[in-house]
DNA sequence: TTTCGAAAGTTATAGAATAACGTCTCTCCA
DNA sequence: TGGAGAGACGTTATTCTATAACTTTCGAAA
């Protein structure tokens, strides 16, 4: 049972250059093109491991950033780290985070902390599996899976 | 392998009839009042296998019930009809389906298609175990599963 | 009959996402 | 060199989803 390392104290700031560096080298190998924006949203959306929504990122980019922004500025650099495996939507959140195992072509479980609001990215094929599983036993051919978990963070639960 | 009745041609009345004596009997068993426009707003929910959004019921309320109806009507009527197991919510839709085993506690797993648009709830505890003890493993307490896949349903797999 | 509380009506607003069109700046090739 | 075309981004407007806050209605209990 390893604490993941969202819901501990690390240097953050590891995360995210790793995050960043990775997402250069993929597109790079995949010739998609990381501009400054998509950079920056990317950089924001991983400014922690809680999901961040769309109008939180658009804030910092008009005003911190004093860059002239609308949702679709915001929507079409989300949608390009989405599309290349950078980042995933949470969908019982509306709110998009960063992926913890970009490049391979996934879809993560997520276990999401009712009282930090971390979200922790899990990757159990056995989870992805038993659900196609189950799928196909009634004729159904799963292509995509969402699935989120609320509950309590082992930090939280130490704490309460 | 059997194809559930939400994606094959059936006597749906029937369905809608079950439901709604289900919510009156669990309702009464629970002191819970189904009023006129909760039954009504269950019914509609009911109308199809597929997830209605807030803003049809909305519609039809207003335009074919004549019913001067507000958002706040009919949220009202969704919340009171989830609390009571009645509904549930898919996340990645924002809609609502009625729910296939209203009374017993739980959280269905959802079968979206992507061609006709009907959910097929499941019930596999395997499924709901597996992410529990997934969670378990990193010292997170699962309290809320939200699962929902996307794919094609058996009828239009065939079709296709 | 009065009183109280739950349900529903009403008005306004917040929050999330997209449509449609214009502008800018590259790269590529004549 | 100098367009042509494509992609990224800016801009404006609108749609869709959901909730806040206050008022009115109505039925059951005291
Ligand atoms: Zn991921
Ligand atoms: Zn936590
Ligand atoms: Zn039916
Ligand atoms: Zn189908």
């Amino acid at each position: 049972m390893k604490t993941p390392l969202a819901c501990l104290p690390h240097d953050h700031s590891h995360c995210v250059h790793t995050a960043l560096a990775d997402a250069e080298a993929l597109c790079e190998r995949q010739g998609a093109r990381l501009t400054a924006l998509r950079k920056r949203v990317l950089e924001l959306v991983w400014q922690s491991h809680k999901p961040l929504g769309a109008y939180d990122i658009l804030g910092v980019l008009s005003e911190t950033d004093g860059r002239r922004a609308a949702p679709p500025t915001v929507y079409r650099a989300l949608d390009f780290l989405l599309e290349n495996g950078l980042v995933h939507r949470i969908a019982s959140l509306n709110a998009f985070v960063g992926c913890n195992h970009p490049g391979d072509v996934h879809q993560g479980q997520f276990l999401i902390c009712r009282s930090c609001h971390t979200a922790i990215e899990l990757q159990q094929p056995a989870i992805g599996a038993a659900i196609s599983a189950a799928a196909e036993g009634v004729g159904f051919s799963a292509e995509g899976q969402t699935v989120e978990v609320v509950g309590l963070c082992a930090s939280c639960r130490e704490a309460a």
